[in-house]
DNA sequence: AGGCATGTTACAGG
DNA sequence: ACCTGTAACATGCC
């Protein structure tokens, strides 16, 4: 589920729900994620309040009163639920439909405040992670430390963009998925992104002249916020009639749309689908150059 | 049964 | 040391 404007969805969600929440205990169900999640470090929360949340790509931190920092990655299928005193559950993502109790098997965090609220991690396939740092120099771990640039702020613009692919031999799609280059993109929105921008996903970024680099960083910041105004995308419960999943994915153009007709109004074509770099490329080839 | 899935990274080779 | 491509991780769905 989650690329950038899903984990900012999630990010100010949990914000509303739970900063400034006293937490009373932290129960680890399942420490085998995509990293194993080390109880003596989850207990240094006891007693702690959440005062702090942020995003970074992809990631989410939690600051405390106290020096510790808890780095959340959401994998492909982690979620958050929220559940108050009365034991009914919101959703602090908007992507999944909660009454589904089959998911309760995948519940591998709990964390209980004081006032008998509860938070869950939720991890379907377990490629996300929670993990314990030290505030002092949290920045420098590994998964924070090569990020590029956020696709939002002024710093992923033209001239970063043209020196970065000066002597890259990758596609352009590969780049933009390529979170060293920029940070928070994946495969949804990049082919979304390069069906705006009219270029063709396996382009060489070499061969991109200035307007076409330009309409790309635009189209990567629109989209985002787009993407982020209407709650997200939730691509795996269509089905759910609970209005306040995501609702993005009703604006997607390519991405799952194979052998649909090319949204643009003036072209005959159908969408195709090709394998990148293990994933999967959608793209109109009358459109895209 | 086999292919596919929103992400990251360890590894091998250039 | 840097750049690039591939495979692997765990689970469920079509």
């Amino acid at each position: 589920m989650p690329e950038l404007p899903e984990v900012e969805v999630v990010k100010r969600s949990l914000k509303s729900k739970i900063q400034n929440l006293l937490i009373k205990r932290v129960v680890i169900k399942d420490k085998n994620l995509r990293y194993k999640i080390i109880k003596e470090e989850s207990s240094k929360l006891y007693g702690l309040k959440i005062i702090k949340i942020e995003r970074r790509s992809k990631y989410l931190l939690f600051f405390f009163n106290k020096p510790i920092v808890m780095l959340v990655h959401l994998g492909m299928t982690g979620k958050f639920f929220f559940v108050n005193h009365k034991n009914k559950k919101f959703k602090t993502s908007f992507y999944y439909n909660l009454d589904n109790t089959k998911d309760d098997k995948h519940n591998h965090v709990i964390i209980y405040f004081k006032n008998d609220k509860k938070l869950i991690y939720n991890d379907v396939r377990k490629f996300g992670f929670i993990k314990f740092l030290d505030f002092k120099n949290h920045r420098e771990n590994f998964h924070l430390k090569n990020l590029g640039p956020e696709p939002l702020t002024e710093k992923y613009n033209f001239k970063y963009f043209k020196i970065y692919i000066e002597r890259r031999s990758r596609s352009i799609k590969d780049i933009l998925m390529d979170q060293k280059f920029v940070s928070g993109l994946g495969n949804i929105y990049v082919n979304e992104i390069l069906f705006f921008s009219k270029i063709n996903p396996p382009r060489k970024v070499k061969t991109l002249n200035d307007n076409e680099i330009n309409k790309i960083i635009f189209y990567s910041k629109k989209i985002l916020k787009d993407a982020i105004k209407f709650g997200g995308s939730s691509i795996k419960d269509f089905s759910s009639i609970d209005g306040k999943q995501g609702a993005f994915q009703g604006n997607f153009k390519v991405y799952g749309k194979k052998g649909k007709n090319c949204s643009n109004s003036d072209c005959n074509s159908f969408i195709k689908k090709i394998v990148l770099s293990n994933r999967a490329s959608f793209y109109c080839p009358n459109c895209q150059k």
